[in-house]
DNA sequence: CGGAGACTGAGCACATTGTCCACCAAAACA
DNA sequence: TGTTTTGGTGGACAATGTGCTCAGTCTCCG
């Protein structure tokens, strides 16, 4: 799907504030309420937007460290299994699989490195996980961000 | 912060069903309307949520491919600098400095493969990076997801 | 030209929000 | 033990909003 301008403004928005509501939405974007409407209910429909968060710091709850860490395993396994164990560990924020060197790719967050020890047990724990490499988050100087993404698709 | 059941059960409800509001919240979890309110007041005010959204699925917007790219910068450049450079590419969604073989990691998406090389070019002409080391992810087996770390820290 | 899609402004019935207040109970502190 | 702090409760007030529908208008496309 394509978005336009008013796309981009009104994700914009309601990233800045989201409480304001689709009829103060309407008034600041000069438009009327009902294509506000249409244009979150089209975004939403073609999957652009998937949902409204809450967004979780994970380091505000305690989480301090992030890891990404690469996984090798058996090619016999398969991915879906093992990413399917993967799923049930809650400090397993994401997994992907991946070209290169290794098989796949996780997200993952701890309260401190001995406990980062403690999750990577637990990933290299699940049946077809041969071995892991892992590099640690030291800072983030650029958080996820898709809104540069969105202005520069919106026009 | 810590927080408790209650908190879980409100981050898990408004992400389901993100447009209740918080009078419908209390009558959900059987609490005053105040304490919703005062309770997301709070993990606001303590960073546990940071916003909420619209959440942007990049590939709905036609960026089908997500790669994670490895910087080699610069000593004497330092992150800053570059990450600050890095920031002003729509492409890169977030950027962390890390651990190992590498100094940064980068999450980039693109519209195609083709589209990808135009990505790392400019993150290659970047002042202070020496060397990139990409990794495309083919799958995502399980998206970013923050859920079953609230529902753990919650009890 | 006709049809489809998008936008507009309005209306309807119903509901909500932000803020404040007084009260109560539990926990923390001296 | 007594006092203070914190968090929750239910209610009120003034203002505003929501989801949905509708008829009309405009633009684009076959």
């Amino acid at each position: 799907m394509t978005i336009d301008h008013l796309d981009a403004q009104l994700v914009a928005l309601l990233a800045a504030e989201p409480r304001i509501g689709v009829l103060e939405c309407s008034r600041r974007l000069n438009v009327a309420r009902g294509t506000v409407q249409a244009r979150l209910d089209r975004m939403a429909a073609k999957g652009v937007i998937t949902g409204y968060g809450p967004d979780i710091d994970p380091a505000a709850l305690g989480f301090d460290v992030t890891a990404f860490v690469t996984l090798h395993i058996r090619q016999v396994a398969g991915h879906v299994p093992v990413a399917d164990q993967l799923a049930l560990i809650p400090e397993v924020l994401e997994v992907h699989t991946i070209t290169g060197g290794g098989d796949m790719l996780c997200r993952v967050v701890a309260r401190s490195n001995a406990d980062l020890q403690r999750v990577i047990d637990l990933i290299v724990d699940v049946q077809g996980v041969v071995r892991t490499e892992s590099v640690i988050a030291l800072d983030t100087p650029v958080p996820y961000r898709t809104l540069p993404l969105v202005r520069a698709a919106g026009g």
